[in-house]
DNA sequence: CTACCAAGTGATAATATTTATCATTAAGAA
DNA sequence: TTCTTAATGATAAATATTATCACTTGGTAG
């Protein structure tokens, strides 16, 4: 893999954020720093950091997002408010290997959890 | 909500089969049973039950697919084949309220696995 | 039993997301 | 500097989903 501008500053962008940005997020912020950088780079790019393990693609309501912290950790996905954070768990993460009992081996931030975020059961209540 | 003959169907599909169908399957099996009944139809009834809680949405590589077993369980989707399988286990059930440490309610069906699964990883070796 | 209303359907079109193609550009080794 | 090939950007195509709306049908009120 050769070096290439585009890809680095759309790495930069990934971690340099704690969100977890749509493609299209991407390519927003991108264009701020490459004028007229192509969407398609974008999508290119995002799959190949992806499969190089640089970054975490989360499929989130038929879009990917994706993740630039490589740290073990897992992901929240609301499903009232649609926010997706990060979840540090160390007592888990340890816990993890009960998975193992059936043979299946989770990928190192290979675990989402999908409900309620804490802002939103606030709200409610 | 109204009873449908169409809605059933899709409902008894899904609850007949361990499979977790993507809309295109779904309407692939409805039209067995019910020629003509219109792809929209699969959709529109697909996400209704969804709503109501009689089926899970899987959000897998940009397409929903849909779970029949509304029983406490969790989903694991292999990155190697694709495929996406049910996974009860009681002992994590329990360990579940782990989450409300960090106040994030998970649903009931809330989690997912992504990672390599038991054949996948047998091929390899 | 019939008439009526609203939910549900199906055909069609539109939108959103992603992938494919290919001529041009540029990384970086010879 | 030249050459090879990865990477880009413009464009088109494919895939998945949602919107619209006239027509049909479930089911209730008269």
């Amino acid at each position: 893999m050769r070096y290439s501008f585009q890809r680095e500053h759309i790495l930069q962008i990934l971690r340099n954020s704690t969100e977890h940005y749509s493609v299209e997020q991407v390519h927003k912020e991108l264009l701020k720093e490459i004028p007229n950088v192509s969407l398609m780079t974008v999508y290119r790019n995002l799959t190949l950091l992806a499969k190089k393990g640089d970054i975490i693609p989360l499929h989130i309501n038929n879009a990917v997002h994706y993740c630039g912290d490589v740290n073990p950790h897992y992901h929240l996905e609301c499903l009232n408010c649609g926010e997706v954070s990060d979840f540090y768990n160390s007592e888990l993460l340890t816990k993890n290997k009960l998975l193992d009992y059936d043979d299946f081996s989770p990928a190192r931030n290979g675990i989402l959890f999908r409900g309620i975020c804490s802002d939103c059961k606030e709200a409610e209540a």
